[in-house]
DNA sequence: TCGTATCATTTTGAATTCAAAATGCAATAT
DNA sequence: ATATTGCATTTTGAATTCAAAATGATACGA
């Protein structure tokens, strides 16, 4: 092996101080302190994080290039103000990704992976029973996580991941008020049949459209976030 | 308007430095100039640009994220070596987005739209039959990407470029010797007319399959690569 | 009164500096 | 001869500094 060359990079990788960085900012996006369509603060996130500009500054454009954060010339570093545009381009993309998941879940499932997202589905059964929104947007969100994580493709987690990001302060929102609570549970449903029977394509199908189902509410959020914002 | 708000970003945006530094590096790993599996010389590449360290380091965090770039704390920055098991995460989801860009296109395409891939076909089917590999695959870029830019998902051009980025320099390699090339060009006359029938669902389909017969093709270079470096 | 020009202040972008970590090399011990 | 330790050098990560651009406030003129 060359002086310079590496067969395998792999390594414990203790998160670098910009990626920490990173972190806290999509976190605060998420949560609304750093709120859409303003600009970020740069002076007073470095006293809150304890840090100088350069690191900061690394983060910023790390969450520029995941469409975060819009970076103008001269002018500052701006909380991404996604537009109706946006959400009708995103969703497609993270249905498709969806649908593959289910696709490679299904070649790839083992007896106890079904078992453990029937598990989560029932829990998730039991929230809705209750009414209990909060509780039951965790769980839904862990059964689709699951799925991604029984498709066993690391990138494609990554890459939908970084998509969702950019939409979650708007789903977040979504989310606090279901207003297709039932249906989206029938739909649940029939992804779990489909799991089980190992039917990739239905299930594909049906994450798929289980997405796009949410995109008007999203489309909605987004709209009352732009008058607000007037 | 809010004080600090903004109603929609959207600007001229002329290149900064750190964006221009992220093309730079991405062509040099293309064209092997920064060899896969070596450490990037943050030294002369900061010559070679004439800048400083702060932006070269912005655009390895940037190129990091984007996965094209593997950063070790405290042990620089290495140009990422793609596994075998890397590409076959790839792929699929590569195919997936391409499927979908084919969907997208036979909703949205003009008669003029078909036109121009038709002719584009031509144009590379008169490369094929000169065996001008090269002009070939520069025009069959240019079909795959016009299809892409029929489909009008921004969004999902952006994102299948930043796939696209990490497998460019290895597609390179695998492009300077086609060894399916009849077969390349009769997928690519069902792709012309399933796009002229408008039928999506086909059109989806043929792309998907098409991208993924590639595969192969680009592991294998991957492993040579790998042999060289031992 | 409203618009424009001037100038001080703030913010941004990028170079420089500085401390900590890693690397390479020589001396020593086994 | 090989492995280990200690030390000088280099490289890395992050703070600081500095120049250029943008912003805001005030004075001036129409």
């Amino acid at each position: 092996m060359s002086d310079s060359a590496l067969a395998v990079i792999e390594e414990i990788r203790r998160p670098t101080l910009h990626e920490e960085v990173v972190d806290r900012i999509r976190e605060m996006i998420s949560q609304g302190e750093l709120p859409v369509g303003t600009r970020v603060p740069e002076k007073e996130l470095c006293a809150k994080f304890g840090i100088s500009r350069t690191p900061l500054r690394e983060a910023l454009k790390v969450c520029a290039n995941d469409g975060v954060i819009t970076l103008l010339p001269n002018r500052g570093a701006w909380i991404t103000q996604l537009t109706p545009e946006d959400v009708d381009e995103l969703f497609p993309i993270m249905g498709s990704l969806e649908a593959l998941s289910g696709e490679l879940a299904c070649c790839n499932a083992t007896d106890a992976d079904v078992a453990e997202v029937k598990a989560l589905h029932y829990e998730m059964a039991m929230h809705y029973a209750r009414g209990d929104q909060p509780s039951y947007n965790r769980v839904n969100q862990m059964i689709h996580q699951k799925i991604m994580e029984i498709a066993a493709n690391p990138t494609l987690l990554q890459v939908y991941r970084s998509l969702a990001e950019r939409i979650r302060r708007a789903r977040y929102l979504a989310n606090a008020s279901i207003n297709r609570w039932d249906a989206a549970m029938k739909e649940h449903e029939a992804i779990l049949a489909a799991l089980e029977a190992r039917d990739g394509v239905l299930l594909a199908h049906l994450l798929k459209s289980h997405l796009l189902n949410k995109r008007e509410a999203v489309k909605k959020v987004i709209r009352e976030d732009d008058r607000s914002s007037l």
